[in-house]
DNA sequence: TATCCTTACGGAATTCGTAAGCATG
DNA sequence: CATGCTTACGAATTCCGTAAGGATA
């Protein structure tokens, strides 16, 4: 049994069970891929898959088991690594962030601009993506942080943790009716035609299920998976947008205009950061955690590991209150 | 990185930091061993280990983060094999249970030959030694169950389970003053020279204290680590003994006498069995737990481990009632 | 001096990748 | 017939153990 086997037999597992685009993926010959899988199958005397001739199908009952095992090594493994490189260069290396297209141009700008002040040695790699992508990303081991909103709370492998609420607010172009009205109610925005979020964005079923219990069907005119896609078609007088309220806020706001009282119309929403359950991660990502949720106590958030994770490097960073971050005082002080 | 450079570390970590020792126990060449740790330590850049000279003298800060993490890694990949082995031949294979010499002598024997008709093709091996030893063959991963007393519980990484309460009872020849007693007290019998548990069995301790508690300072006479032994002793009249009441009730007690009421005079002692939190055991070791602790609900045990266990095994032992063992009408069957 | 770790080096075992074979859809 | 897994086999790499070197207590 080595490591190679075991990466082998988890790629497979997270690519359909397709041997070849295994081998592409880890950069080796499937013929080796293979083998390896067979001599581990033939190690620990059990079929991992099940073969339909010469083809994988399936996994079997034995081999569901041992997935779930191998890859609480393969992460532990990784645990290892990451521990080791904490050690080499306290604050040095590189940090992987899965984020919403609303989170990564609103929230974490200028959460990032005093993280890399803090850390200019880390390396930030921002991948963007759908609330799926994200908690994907991260189940994969492919991201160390994910930043979304509720959606990651139903991903039973992620520890989430909330890191602020905000409302959707309804734009307009500068010069339309609802700017003039003290306080539309969703009756008199159901009125016009609608663009806002995608449904797999969970921004998306928020706004429609307002509108759905106040027994209003709206003209859903234009779906997009970002603030930017949408501002512009209301620009172009296409309908009435429903955007988060940090795109008017932080972000560019020209010919447009927030309808008035209209956050009052929907419900809070949560930014949450999220991270795999038992991941040891760098000291500079729990950094960035505390940046972005600085009530959530320590020891809450390195509870999301089973085990005792690096404390020093914990404990260090709460000695140093100048890495804490404001981001209510940042988000709100262009207002 | 590769499993056989983490065995070495671990074993390395277990064995007083000497590589010619680890070698020798792992059956290969300390060169050999001396290289791959030392690959090990480049690979991750970090040193595992403090040398004065040539000699390992202690962990480094980040070796004794990275030992727990190569604890955890070897321990799963333990238990990917045990998983495997299980799917291959599900009441076949090897159960090593750890116990100290009152539990393997007066308490193992009925529930092992239930277990063993129930499964036939399990070898067990007992391993017999102090409450230490039982949690030191757990912690090491060379023993699957632990059967002893409340010492156990100290031990925080072993999940354990309490099996029944029992007692300690003052053992006499069969001629002695004492017997004729209706029911001497404490005084009474720290008259005599005393045969008891040595005090690092947990017996051992519970029978001083109460003398302690007592004002009382009996002459400790002599001091053993089986009730066999305190027998022996007690026949040729050097004194009295103190005994777990297993010990007289499934044991030989001829020429000797319970004391009246002596069970009375100390607190209740408990057996115990416990296993190594996050080990995923062979379904016929669970069976085993849930005949010395019937009353054990099963998410209890499997709770042990951190993520989900095999469950088939479990749940299928559950349909079968068979395999439950009253061990207290065993015990006191003869009474 | 006895113990014990490290390095060097040659042989053994494993792994890897190309290429060919063969089953599936 | 395009895709995809398996097997065979030679090349490359890695692993292992003997032996010598050097450091400590």
């Amino acid at each position: 049994m080595n490591f190679q086997q075991l990466r082998y037999v988890r790629a497979a597992v997270h690519n359909d069970l397709n041997l070849t685009e295994v081998a592409n993926q880890l950069f080796t010959s499937q013929s080796g891929v293979s083998k390896q899988i067979r001599d581990l199958e033939a190690e620990l005397g059990i079929d991992i898959f099940v073969r339909r001739g010469k083809r994988l199908v399936g996994l079997t009952k034995a081999g569901s088991h041992a997935a779930e095992v191998i890859e609480r090594i393969i992460h532990e493994a990784e645990n290892l690594k990451r521990l080791s490189a904490q050690f080499v260069a306290e604050d040095k290396g590189r940090l992987t962030i899965a984020a919403t297209h609303n989170q990564a141009s609103y929230v974490l700008p200028p959460v990032l601009v005093h993280f890399s002040r803090a850390f200019p040695d880390v390396e930030v790699e921002i991948r963007q993506g759908t609330p799926r992508y994200v908690s994907d990303m991260l189940l994969r081991g492919e991201a160390d942080l994910g930043i979304a909103t509720e959606a990651l709370d139903e991903v039973s492998d992620l520890a989430t943790f909330p890191c602020f609420d905000w409302d959707h607010v309804v734009i307009v172009p500068e010069d339309h009716a609802l700017a003039r009205l003290p306080a539309p109610s969703l009756a008199d925005i159901a009125a016009y035609p609608l663009i806002t979020y995608s449904r797999d964005f969970s921004g998306g079923s928020v706004v429609v299920d307002a509108f759905d219990k106040a027994g209003l069907s709206p003209d859903l005119r234009l779906t997009a998976m970002d603030a930017d896609v949408i501002k512009t078609y209301v620009r172009l007088g296409m309908g009435v947008g429903v955007v988060a309220q940090m795109a008017m806020v932080n972000g560019p706001a020209d010919g447009l205009a927030v309808v008035p009282q209209s956050s009052r119309l929907f419900p809070h929403s949560s930014t949450k950061v999220a991270l795999l359950k038992g991941s040891l991660l760098r000291n500079f990502a729990y950094s960035l955690v505390e940046m972005l949720a600085p009530h959530i106590p320590r020891k809450v958030l390195t509870g999301a590991r089973p085990l005792p994770p690096l404390t020093e490097g914990l404990a260090s960073f709460a000695q140093r209150p100048d890495l804490h971050f404001n981001w209510n005082a940042a988000l709100h002080a262009e207002e």
